[in-house]
DNA sequence: GCACATGTTCTCGG
DNA sequence: CCCGAGAACATGTG
């Protein structure tokens, strides 16, 4: 589910009802794959701690407490964050019990989903390896990155060592609206031309998160609503449909293991 | 049974 | 070290 406005959508709602309230219970369910700090853990670690502040970078959600411990959230797939008690089906793998009657759940079905806690000054590998998060990077910088690279423009828009938080759908959408053509290697880009790419994409990124983000399955909004975004593709997933531009068939293809969608009329 | 799914990470060749 | 292909992780839907 979760791409950059995903999940600064749900950052924002999250942060009304998580900021400056003290977690009061924690419920997990059993040890898997998902929880990279064990439950146990972090029952005891999470417990009485108290919110101060609310972070995103690329596709993480970073929770700040009182006296420095950090908690690190990543959606997976099909992860679900809501602020409110959810059904206990044997998807949800953590509640958070808040005072003032709050309520913070993490469903996931396919637990591709990530939980970690971090004590106070412990630094974290999987942040400190994602490049400047999409829409604050210097766009020159992260165009000057992309043009190093021989891989693919569409493989490189996904690296987030180059720049965190574009998936599939922005990659796909961003280069439909830059005109230019995902298998094009990145090396072979002008600097205008990447350039123009990422002021693209980052711009649809900030559309999307005007509307909540992109439902296809299992996203939803911390409130529980679905995303909008999902109404103004061009061409995710509109393999077939006409182009907007030049009513072409909108084709697909598999890059890098994905699939990846474009007009091979407008996109060169 | 088969194909596919908004993500990340690792392995194996070249 | 770079790159591509494929697999793995776990589960659901069409």
């Amino acid at each position: 589910m979760p791409e950059l406005p995903e999940v600064e959508t749900v950052r924002r709602q999250l942060e009304k009802a998580w900021i400056g309230r003290t977690i009061v219970h924690v419920h997990t369910s059993l040890p898997s794959y998902f929880f990279v700090t064990s439950p146990r853990v972090l029952k005891s670690r999470l417990s009485g701690q108290t919110l101060t502040r609310l972070d995103r970078h690329g596709k993480y959600l970073i929770a700040h407490f009182l006296g420095g411990g950090r908690l690190l959230l990543h959606l997976g797939m099909t992860g679900q964050l809501v602020a409110r008690q959810l059904v206990l089906d044997p998807h949800v793998h953590l509640v958070l019990s808040l005072s003032k009657e709050q309520i913070i759940s993490f469903r996931d079905v396919r637990k591709f989903g990530k939980v970690e806690w971090l004590a106070p000054g412990k630094c974290s590998p999987r942040l400190d390896k994602l490049g400047p998060d999409a829409l604050s990077a210097d766009l020159e910088f992260v165009s000057r990155r992309l043009r190093q690279r021989t891989i693919p423009i569409k493989t490189a828009l996904l690296d987030q060592k180059i720049w965190a938080g574009v998936g599939n759908i922005y990659a796909d959408e961003g280069l439909f609206a830059a005109g230019v053509r995902p298998t094009k290697s990145a090396r072979r880009l002008t600097h205008k031309e990447a350039l123009n790419v990422i002021t693209h994409t980052r711009s649809i990124l900030l559309r999307a998160v005007e509307h909540g983000g992109s439902t296809i399955n299992d996203y939803i909004k911390a409130d529980g609503t679905l995303g909008g975004y999902q109404n103004w593709h061009q061409v995710y997933g509109k393999e077939g449909e006409p182009c907007s531009r030049c009513g072409k068939a909108i084709v697909r293809t598999v890059l890098a293991a994905r699939a990846a969608h474009f007009c091979a009329f407008c996109q060169k």
